[in-house]
DNA sequence: AGTACTTGGTATCTTTTGGATACTCTGACG
DNA sequence: CGTCAGAGTATCCAAAAGATACCAAGTACT
């Protein structure tokens, strides 16, 4: 077992260009909202709350490019569109999982923080 | 103990605010480039590769209002201003750590994934 | 007295990204 | 023929990020 060759700390480094794409606005709410099974296009729209169709279509084409995600198209009428997660798209729901519980843990402590902030910045 | 009262997916959510502020393209690693202790501004420039003044500056302000980060200038000439996590931002460090070596041990298989995908659409 | 040096930033301008909203395309169906 | 559903595009505007240059305080040097 070798150490790992990538370092996101540098700027050069392809694993940085990997974390800004996980870490990208979107991306964790659609993985998330995929982790139970395929969803498509608009119960995307539904499930991740306040995404634009734009948006959501820019997000899921990176997705699929990078090997995360697989869009899987029904030659029906009208058409269907089906995304779901790859096994590598999987794979990020764990750490993705980390981050969302604790932002949804620690998000009181944010915003007191931020309204004691805002308070003495009077 | 009850159950979270924040969900993500709900866009009027406080929770993904606090989401979006933790997932952003710097906090990650600046929070990362904090673990062993406060670092100087321009210590923090050259930790986080390829960021500018502009923005670090902007990161590291909101990380302080949302009580991440500490601030702390020491009146010495020229002027020495250091910046900590907060015990808050030191929760943060165990998921921030999960996605960053899930980027760095798959950053090849999405490179891979890329390429491919590329190739394909020539 | 003038001036250079260090640190920690701002100011300004340009480019990129994100968002709102309206529209298109396809093929059944009434 | 007009309408409907699903899956997006097109267009335009606002917000955010990036590059680069500059500024302020204070001491030390000449």
């Amino acid at each position: 077992m070798e150490s790992i060759p990538f370092d996101v700390m540098d700027p050069a480094c392809p694993s940085r260009v990997v974390l800004q794409r996980i870490g990208d606005k979107w991306t964790p709410l659609i993985v998330q909202a995929l982790k139970d099974g395929p969803l498509r296009f608009s119960e995307l729209r539904v499930a991740v709350g306040g995404i634009t169709p734009k948006v959501l279509t820019q997000t899921l084409r990176a997705l699929e490019r990078d090997g995360l995600v697989l869009r899987k198209v029904f030659a029906e009428v009208p058409v269907r569109v089906e995304y779901r997660l790859t096994p590598l798209g999987e794979s990020l729901l764990d750490p993705l999982n980390a981050v969302r519980e604790w932002a949804e843990s620690h998000a009181d402590k944010i915003l007191a923080a931020r309204d004691a902030f805002d308070a003495a910045t009077d």
